[in-house]
DNA sequence: ATTCCTTGTGTAACATGTTACACATTTTTG
DNA sequence: CAAAAATGTGTAACATGTTACACAAGGAAT
């Protein structure tokens, strides 16, 4: 590899005028310009970030961790950001870390390694860790900005983003409700405040409908599609039916209709499933699946705008938190087609 | 950010031990050992990549560059590489270039300029780009190691991993073919050398098979959904109409299914459709795609497999092609309900 | 007792870039 | 024309690690 020097060297001036040079900062001749450029060109050079970043301490680095790059809610969040940072000159350093306390401290570490200039993190569900102050307190500690994508009770000042949750799904169980169905099992992820808030709307949608809960109809699941499966298995025995299904989130409404498809129960005839997330993957699907709408990639790219007005201490108060409102796309799956 | 010397000072050795504990080289008594953990620990130090890839010039980080993150077939290569070199301690360093020379070329810039330590490109296609070869020159005359997806003609010892397009094409339409139908519409893709490849797969299965080729039958598209969907509108025009229809990849296979959705032809009934790349969206629109298996996670695997053994050098030959096999699975979008 | 390992630690050079400061020219101003 | 300002360039210090080499001290071998 090429260093400055050899630059310097073959083009007949010092080190310092190559900087110049490059950084289009203070007085350089036209004439040692040119031949800076030239010997740049011939030898590939390409200044040493890391060199770089000793000096000016940015690397023009963001770490991203996500639970899992396969799940599309994370990767349009993923894109919001990308798009976001892109053009401010920033690039992302992926990570996956599964859901795991040991493997995020260690990814965050390694970002910390590599001195990114700011952290982002999401995750379905940061209260299952244990202390997620212990996991961001290095960064923060050493001056590394990190902003969340979840919900975490934290000591620090911490900007987050959010999803009306409780919201949403009031607005599939209400719709659910509206439909005619009384009887509506909930497919539900594991403990978490996002499944809290959840159960919290579809709670309170069948309050305000003034349609008694059944505790018997909520089945429990891991948010992944093979849970959504059995938990519909499950839904399938019970005695009376139920006519219609939230689950809470796409993935498990998925593998649900897939249940439904094997056993010959016709969606929503007989019965109906909504889910929440709006993954591309509901609209493939036949029938095209209902469900709330999450705007993932304005949630990126609100994500990446915390923590630039972070880095670049244009804002510098209090823990931010801004919570994205939800609006419920319906589609075939609770809709019949009697009534379309 | 704490710096070694910080770390040296609140233990009160030199940096030459605190690099000796971090690094576990050479010798160090367990008394300076358990003062300079005390200090990392108090201080939350991390070593500086930076500094310190400046004297290992290993930066750990390779550099991943794909046309689009949304397409899940570079996002399940993108699993098999990452999977493959984390647990070798690397990193990756994710951009999106779309299909553009410039763009291209600026992030390889910006992977040297951060001194990965190897570079992966990905492309549906590298022969539209005018010089491959001066967007990876600036990589290999810097000793930097780049391995691609796909098809280049190169000057340099390139390795490369791609997949055996004619044969893939070929047991699609062999399979139409034998489920009896003789006008096989093909939706093609961009002007490339997979198009080609995969057109004359088509065209083989023709040959061996005695059924004459008929190039009004063959539609263009640019391996986009839209264009699979507009595809099949002017197939639908045709006259006669073909019975089945060959998509060059599944994305423009499930456009053409839903335009077909739209005008009420059941599928496969009054036409077959197949498609290309086995992605997961096959499995889960209805009726399921039929598709050529395509091993995109080994294909992942196999690129970083590659890119490893030349950093290492336990590889140091000519440019390797490895090209994997193809396999079709068939599914209920070409199989008749009475036939299955 | 003398020589030779083994263990333990520090000093200083080096990797590559940025930049404050010094110095030399030119050009402009009064 | 002298003084002041603008332009152009180099030297050296610094950012943060790694590591070769020097030096000490304690035992073992001769």
């Amino acid at each position: 590899m090429s260093s400055i020097y050899q630059v310097a060297e073959m083009a007949g001036v010092s080190v310092a005028t190559v900087s110049r040079v490059i950084n289009q900062r203070g007085y350089v001749s036209e004439k040692s310009r040119l031949k800076v450029q030239e010997a740049i060109n011939i030898l590939h050079y390409t200044p040493n970030q890391a060199a770089q970043s000793l000096t000016t301490s940015s690397t023009k680095l963001i770490g991203l961790l996500v639970p899992d790059i396969n799940n599309p809610v994370f990767l349009e969040q993923s894109k919001g950001i990308n798009d976001y940072l892109k053009d401010k000159g920033y690039i992302l350093m992926y990570a996956e870390s599964g859901e795991d306390d040991e493997e995020m401290s260690n990814m965050v570490r390694r970002f910390l390694s590599n001195r990114v200039d700011g952290i982002i993190l999401c995750s379905r569900d940061f209260t299952q860790f244990g202390d997620m102050d212990a996991i961001i307190e290095p960064a923060l500690k050493n001056n590394v900005h990190v902003v969340l994508n979840g919900y975490v009770d934290s000591k620090f000042e911490i900007d987050r983003v959010g999803f009306d949750n409780v919201r949403g799904a009031y607005l599939a169980t209400e719709h659910l409700l509206k439909m005619g169905h009384s009887s509506i099992a909930l497919i539900a992820g594991t403990d978490s405040t996002i499944s809290e808030e959840r159960y919290r709307g579809y709670r309170e949608a069948h309050i305000d409908n003034h349609v008694s809960l059944n505790p018997a109809l909520v089945v429990k699941g891991d948010f992944r599609q093979h849970s959504g499966y059995e938990a519909m298995l499950k839904i399938l025995q019970m005695n009376p039916r139920p006519t219609a299904v939230f689950a809470m989130n796409d993935v498990m409404a998925i593998g649900a209709m897939m249940a439904l498809e094997d056993h010959k129960v016709s969606v929503p005839d007989e019965i109906a499933v909504a889910g929440f997330d709006d993954i591309i993957w509901c609209s493939l699907i036949r029938p095209r699946l209902t469900s709330v709408v999450q705007p993932k990639y304005e949630i990126g790219k609100k994500l990446a705008e915390f923590l630039l007005s972070r880095m670049n201490e244009s804002y510098s108060g209090p823990g931010r938190h801004e919570i994205f409102g939800s609006r419920l796309a319906v589609r075939q799956s609770t809709v019949k087609s009697e009534q379309q």
